[in-house]
DNA sequence: GCGAAACGATGAACATGTTCATGTTCGGGA
DNA sequence: TCCCGAACATGAACATGTTCATCGTTTCGC
């Protein structure tokens, strides 16, 4: 290793600024809980939290974006061959929907409030590896046209892009209720999966 | 009339503080623009401002509440009997798009940083207005399915909100382009919402 | 080991959104 | 006409996110 005291102690303090922030966010929401709270019980100087994120939206992507990585990929290896389209695609979302069900106070601020934010260090890996779930989902796609179960008139891409708002839109549906159910939740996408699979169109 | 001259004066100064904060939202961006700017070119001082709005978010929907409002009484009266539901469903989301694409910097801003803001005397009118287009989608659901042009898998409430939601992501896709052309976006969404109607299945 | 350069931590100072106690203006009843 | 209460306007004071000049620590070439 090149750099082990300073990289050492890099990595627990944003650890501690990680926690301090999870913590104040959960039990006071992203308004309430300030940025002197956050320092205070990370046990750093106030301008420190700004060495490890942007600014205060940017936390909530620290808070996030480690253990989102990993969720994903286990996401992404998750569907079996044999399965449907529908099916691959609810074996991926489900792994989230499990995951975020563990911390809906958190998953909350990440849905409701940072969809669309995009400045902020964080924020870009945050981005980069939303865009790694939305290519595996276009690979998906372009399998099931492959094997002849989707038509072709549309791009892979813009199917997976497609999908992924529809999944956006249940998931921040689900997670305002309460207390979420993965399982509700990943029953609602199925429906909607369905109505995007099918059509709207009568048959016969 | 009731109150003469303070409704009056009170109708102007809420004009005046519109016409404020859409010109330095323009010029300078949402962030950069500050309450102080906005107060002293609105000729008014800084507190008056949060008497028409609940905080700085809110002034953006201050701007468009009564514009969008008139706008979605339009789009709701466009479809014509005899078009396909796609059709009509365009013919309502043209009538947004075309008016968007006259302003598309606070278009961004409303786009992009508030659609699931929803805190503020402002925002309940917005989301009002938002929730009669959604009904209006509804009933048009409704009537293709009593026409026998939608199956009824699915209650017209649900397709609606399907439908706002491909219709939001598309929205936001377009706005995003520097010089937004409306009917490039309303051919966008035309696909999208053929897509839709048609299903992702292979036919025979 | 030693010096210096790079790196990271720090909190006082600043900028700006928001509150609120106070002043001002208007409408209507006596 | 003259008040009085309600509605409205106001900006000083406050709370809090953000910047930045400064300082201590770690690293690395010698």
């Amino acid at each position: 290793m090149k750099e082990s005291l300073r990289e050492q102690k890099k990595l627990e303090t944003r650890d501690r600024i990680r926690r301090a922030a999870a913590q104040l966010f959960t039990q006071r929401g992203y308004g309430a809980a300030t940025m002197r709270q956050i320092a205070a019980r990370a046990h750093v100087g106030l301008g420190t939290l700004f060495n490890y994120a942007e600014d205060k939206r940017d936390l909530v992507f620290l808070i996030f974006n480690e253990e989102l990585n990993a969720i994903t990929d286990v996401a992404l290896a998750a569907p079996r061959p044999g399965q449907s389209l529908v099916e691959k695609l609810l074996a991926v979302f489900r792994v989230h929907y499990g995951w975020l069900a563990t911390k809906p106070a958190l998953a909350r601020i990440l849905l409701q409030e940072l969809t669309f934010y995009s400045s902020g260090k964080q924020a870009a890996t945050f981005h980069g590896i939303r865009k790694r779930l939305i290519d595996g989902l276009e690979a998906l796609v372009a399998a099931a046209q492959k094997a002849g179960e989707v038509h072709r008139r549309e791009k892979p891409g813009v199917i997976a892009r497609h999908i992924f708002f529809v999944y956006s839109a249940s998931l921040r549906w689900w997670i305002a209720a309460p207390k979420p159910d993965p399982e509700k939740g990943v029953a609602e996408l199925r429906r909607m999966l369905r109505l995007q699979f099918d059509g709207l169109r009568k048959k016969g």
